[in-house]
DNA sequence: ATTAGCACTCTCTCGATGAGAGTGCCAATC
DNA sequence: GATTGGCACTCTCATCGAGAGAGTGCTAAT
């Protein structure tokens, strides 16, 4: 690893200038430097020592040096534990996140924009589904004859509930009895441990209103199919217009397309370890894609959900790693409060 | 209103095959077709009167001609009440809307990227708001002690429940009791009518608890102000940058930008009547982000929700109209069947 | 009213040119 | 031996002019 003095000076005297001018950067530029005291020839040297190991490159022999993907890894590696998010931003997402009033849906969408208004990248929040709560209640609500609705609530709130058809015959009193048997036989279950037999076992025990049965099954098993998934939020796409390397449309097309496709986002999110703050940078994105790319990720809530910052390569990686790892923090702690 | 044979055969014909090529449309390609037997000069003095009345325009002097947003509007107004979407297609968004299996917001997904990928420009779903159901009743659900969970039921299903802290001192007995008072004086409210005051009344009427009542209130006053707000769903904006007219970022960023804010969505379907197809051709947007833009829109559900195609001005507007008129039937159809 | 003919205008592409930027290498230096 | 100044070399980019091509507008003839 090229940490010691000099090169890693000069890698990431041209990655930040790099990033800040989005042009090739020159040696004599470099040398101008405090730190660097030295004349560009020496810098010349260095960089074509970087160019051999694989950091920099060149786009044509007389233009600057350009960071390679694993240029930026080796320049994000030295300073991944730099720097917190200044107070008034902290304040700034506090407040929008507060804004919320501590409704899981408006907080993730929070937490979307500002992230990509703050960092002027877009960003992307996935939140979290259902598969870590537990099952709690259920209760059928007669709505006059022949209709129901049904209603479970977990231990991080309520589904969302759902119209049934009753045959007439199903008394209030029966969808009492039927709504008790179901909560006492399945609460404190984990939802995610709600397999199918097990619903099969504790609904067909219930009763013998096989109608009802079959219709409250159905829903269970739409609603928990889709509380598997998580939820993507995707913000601040029209930032990524403005960069330069997103100016000619072909290169912008497939950065928008993973942006629009769930599919594609939890690919793409899929090696964020369970804690901290993990970025994958251009090549090293699974999704072919986001080749042009960086991400800057981190989870919340102990790996229920995840934050992400997408930009080009040339990101300003400082500000997008705290930007994203105190949001994450701050998602979590809401969240503990909220459930 | 140039209707009249030959000036609106041309009118046609340049729209026509500029939607097709992109390119401005000379004389000499005008005049090969069939219907219009005459010479090119013909054409072009032809040309030059609908200039003169503001249909085309010239980019420059020795360029053909294209249409400009008036001659748009001449031209759709002239074919609005044509040709229905194909067979296949019809069948294809039948069964895409079938699959969401009568779930609202899944309905609205499945429209969203249906019509996108269909037309293949960018989509809007408008989803139905709450405020043209009524009223059904409101339980609180206890969650052992010092929690309730609090459901609104409605005449469309069931509002998001929410966790209320209780004081201990409430019983279970108090909890029903509240719940059918409250439930009494609001059943058959339309939402819309249910004012602060209203509520007001109604909570205050029902019980002494004060802490309880202040929960509830502060749950309703939340999401009806949600409920208020359309949702809208935006699908397929990739489309836009492979069309020649967003290829300039600084042509596709203000488009992209109305595409993500929720106010401006609001803002570009609010013209639309209550029922019908509704065009609006670039300039003619309200927001000057879609100058370069035309939005075809119908609502549904007799003016509860929209759906919407953003395309540039030179759109296929005979598909556009025929697909979203179709989408739009097919939503009222598919709603007045689930709620 | 329609048409053929023609001059005119404007854009677009191509190649050449020259300026500018930055490199790589070599010989001199500390 | 690392560092440096000097210098030739290479490549891009902007500019220019020429020429082709496309399509118009006008005029005179039908």
């Amino acid at each position: 690893m090229p940490l010691e003095g000099r090169k890693g000076a000069v890698l990431r005297a041209v990655v930040e200038e790099h990033v800040r001018s989005a042009e090739p950067v020159g040696s004599e530029h470099t040398a101008l430097l405090e730190e660097l005291r030295c004349s560009s020839a020496t810098i010349r040297s260095v960089m074509a020592a970087l160019e051999d190991e694989g950091l920099l490159t060149h786009p044509h022999t007389s233009a600057g040096r350009i960071p390679t993907d694993l240029g930026y890894r080796v320049y994000v590696d030295m300073l991944l534990d730099a720097e917190p998010l200044p107070v008034g931003e902290r304040q700034a997402i506090r407040r929008r996140l507060e804004s919320s009033g501590g409704d899981v849906a408006d907080l993730a969408d929070q937490a979307a924009r500002t992230l990509s208004s703050l960092t002027r990248y877009a960003s992307v929040v996935a939140a979290l589904g259902i598969h870590h709560q537990t099952f709690r209640s259920l209760h059928l609500l007669a709505q006059g004859p022949g209709h129901a609705v049904a209603v479970i609530t977990t231990s991080g709130g309520v589904l969302q509930g759902r119209l049934i058809d009753l045959p007439i015959s199903v008394s209030d009193a029966d969808l009492d009895q039927i709504s008790r048997v179901i909560t006492q036989t399945l609460r404190g279950i984990p939802i995610a441990d709600l397999t199918q037999e097990r619903l099969e076992k504790a609904i067909g025990d219930a009763t013998r209103h096989h109608q009802l049965v079959e219709a409250i099954r159905a829903w269970l098993r739409r609603d928990l199919a889709r509380g598997s998934r998580l939820q993507y939020r995707v913000e601040g796409r029209r930032h990524l217009l403005q960069e330069p390397e997103f100016q000619r449309p072909e290169a912008a097309t497939p950065v928008l397309s993973a942006l629009e496709e769930d599919s594609m986002l939890a690919l793409a999110l899929a090696a964020a370890p369970s804690e901290g703050v993990w970025i994958s940078i251009g090549s090293e994105n699974r999704l072919a894609e986001l080749r042009a790319c960086s991400v800057v990720a981190a989870t919340y809530s102990a790996g229920g959900g995840a934050v992400a910052i997408v930009g080009p390569t040339r990101m300003r990686y400082r500000r997008a790693v705290a930007a994203v790892r105190y949001m994450a923090n701050r998602l979590s702690e809401s969240l503990r409060h909220a459930v």
